[in-house]
DNA sequence: CTGAAAGCGCTTACAG
DNA sequence: CTGAAAGCGCTTACAG
């Protein structure tokens, strides 16, 4: 039935068809109607197709046709679910439009995004979006020297249009709660501590902001000392609270479920006085709200992040000022 | 500097270089010191294509070339710590070995399954790589039929290698750990129910001989009732155990973290006796430790298994009998 | 209703 | 040290 060591060309179904590869290229891509080739001629390519086990070489299609259809995504992490959510949902909802997307994962390492951005566009995607990308203008401008269009998602760029979270206020209302809930249940008003992220990317900054912003209505000066945005990584999270016994009530502003990983295993090894902290993280994760003293977290806006990017795709934007996706709230006991 | 609307190609470059295009491309792909090239020229090719951001066209690069070196795979779920670390870490270990990866994930869904499974053989794979696919041994035999590799993770088939947990032995071990802890804790000694997953599936099916197996030993009969195999959704899992109002101790052996997800949410809105449920969970996350009762989570080896995967890649076994890889207990409290 | 032919952008023997 | 030429597997105007 198969072929031993080659895939099955048009070529090879041409000959078993008794027809021309021009022919069988048109049933098999279904514009074999509209060249008006018999159905008669159509259903025995399509047979000899599936006996074949045929499938087209793309890499031949593509180059021959004007548009490959691809939209490209490089995503820091898989294995954090803000980042999963957004790749597994941008993959359904391009395929649902006719897209054919490819995604790639690259570590919050600016050389790698670069690279895998370089590969992208040699696979001819159309459109590159990049999510929480450490260098997004480079990327925008290698992107507009192949005429290949780009927009960011999570972290904005200058040059491109970018979809963000409005983390500003979500912060603010996060900080609101987290204070809030230290009154209520330890009596204590302040001031919090930031664990997590980089003071340079425009999300911790506005996030940053948001917290100071709110203590400092309510008269609360935070020392510096008390911002620990020293990466997003488990690692560096626990690091910087190592030095931190806490001997009284305290509470942290936890910057992304990847530092909170950070911030458990401290909060695990605490030998006293973990009950006097209060949580408050900016990332969802629906097992996060277990960890005890976590009082809330904010849930960015997949869907609705998403929905404004193919927005952007169908529909360029004149302006590149980033598109503000409000965020959600879950609050806890 | 840059073409507006068209890609630079090889031959733009050798225009501009005053060269032929055999040498740009020689010069670009790298072979250009075999075959004797002057370093100014090459120098002179390297920098213009540098200025006018040019990237190779990977369709028509492969269509000449003879391997691809792309290694495909397809993934149930990105937004689950275990198929997201599974993503994460196939991506940045092919790369590290000089292979191109192409993940997409395909939502449990065997039709999507098979499409994408085309998809990727479109893309000229050379090796295919199913991760908990429904119907593994219908993608084997299109592979097959396209002289394309494959190979199983997670869940077995019976006509590709396959590499797999050792979910019995990982199963006895985690229900072990509840039903002692039910009896310490609890003062009682089972039958345990069984939460998640899908009786037809390998996986659960040694999962739950695991299960059976460790209670009968101790003389503990598990009703019918008790297996609720009903698929894995965090929704089904809730479902499931809707009408489920323990009024007394109870244990839960839960299958996958996705069902642990339902389980949370039926745990969250009980009335009363919350405290009398110890958990245990095939599949680890690190934020389910905090689910209270729950006592242990099973650590699948996402590295072991995927360096077994690349030994296979790099050197086709005979047999296709699975592969078992240990799994890890992690215990809390 | 159908086929011959050109060409997408590369790579690589082959021939200097 | 370098170039002309063939060809990878398709698609699509063009010409019957």
């Amino acid at each position: 039935m198969e072929k031993d060591s080659k895939r099955t060309t048009i070529y090879d179904l041409a000959k078993l068809a008794e027809a021309s590869p021009s022919a069988v290229s048109s049933v098999l891509n279904g514009t074999w109607e509209k060249r008006r080739i018999s159905r008669k001629l159509a259903e025995r390519v399509m047979k000899l197709a599936d006996e074949q086990g045929y499938s087209v070489n793309i890499q031949a299609s593509l180059l021959r046709r004007e548009r490959s259809n691809i939209v490209g995504m490089i995503v820091p992490k898989y294995d954090n679910r803000y980042f999963g959510r957004i790749a597994e949902q941008f993959e359904a909802m391009a395929r649902a439009k006719g897209y054919f997307p490819v995604v790639t994962c690259t570590q919050r390492d600016a050389k790698l995004e670069f690279e895998a951005a370089k590969e992208l566009i040699s696979f001819q995607v159309e459109c590159l979006i990049s999510v929480g990308a450490t260098d997004p203008d480079k990327i925008s401008a290698f992107c507009a020297a192949s005429s290949v269009r780009s927009i960011n998602l999570d972290l904005p760029g200058k040059d491109a249009p970018s979809v963000i979270s409005d983390n500003y206020s979500a912060a603010r209302v996060l900080t609101e709660l987290i204070l809030d809930r230290c009154e209520k249940d330890l009596g204590w008003i302040g001031p919090l501590r930031f664990v997590g992220g980089r003071l340079a990317d425009h999300n911790t900054a506005a996030r940053l902001e948001g917290f100071i912003s709110v203590q400092k209505e309510r008269s609360i000066a935070v020392p510096k000392s008390h911002i620990m945005a020293t990466g997003y990584s488990a690692e560096k999270a626990a690091d910087a609270l190592a030095e931190f016994n806490p001997d009284g009530p305290s509470g942290l502003f936890v910057n992304s479920t990847i530092s909170l990983e950070g911030v458990v295993r401290w909060h695990n090894q605490l030998s006293q006085g973990a009950d006097q902290i209060r949580y408050g993280c900016f990332d969802w994760d629906p097992f996060g709200s277990f960890l005890p003293g976590n009082v809330g977290m904010i849930e960015q806006d997949v869907t609705s992040m998403l929905a404004k990017t193919f927005k952007i795709i169908a529909n360029p934007p004149s302006s590149t000022k980033p598109i503000l996706v409000p965020c959600k709230l879950r609050t806890f006991h």
